[in-house]
DNA sequence: GTCTTTTATACCTTTATGGGTATAATCGAT
DNA sequence: ATCGATTATACCCATAAAGGTATAAAAGAC
């Protein structure tokens, strides 16, 4: 069905810090101005996502998309 | 007409090491499997982009998309 | 300077994201 | 165990991204 990777750096990094927050994807949702929808999307880890509304997300974090270098883990598991 | 940010972490990241690859737009448009207009428009700091495409390119140059703290720069411009 | 290559901008079409809503399923507290 | 809140999945729609093509501008070789 969903053949998505929940175990990826962003969808791990907004949960976890979400949580953190003791907040509700609602409230993040409410809180960042994107969809609820997105925030759910995001933190499944669905594969097509738009940077800015990542960004946007991330930004209330105090974070944000930018290019780093394969961890040997993320390697692995492309098989690089 | 355009006021996109050709400053940005990943534009800035994909031109030079493209350039360093001595490498053409059309080139790296080629080996990526993302077409010669998406390179354009990622190297030009279009705003909106799907991750998974960035992805498709940085992964060339053996990098991803992830999760950073805010420089003191960006959040300078940011007014954060 | 000219000519060629590369890069930039503009228009059009197809496709899929994001958002909304509704419904299940899961988790928590009691 | 029940009941409520939170999270997950499924549907539809409007919008915009990605791609292609064509043209213009810029950069390089000569």
């Amino acid at each position: 069905m969903k053949n998505w990777n929940r175990n990826n750096a962003t969808s791990e990094f907004v949960r976890s810090r979400r949580k953190e927050s003791k907040m509700t994807q609602f409230e993040l949702s409410d809180l960042t101005g994107v969809g609820l929808r997105f925030v759910r999307d995001l933190e499944q880890g669905k594969p097509n996502l738009m940077t800015d509304k990542v960004n946007q997300v991330l930004l209330f974090f105090g974070h944000q998309l930018t290019p780093t270098p394969l961890s040997d883990e993320t390697r692995r598991s492309l098989g690089k």
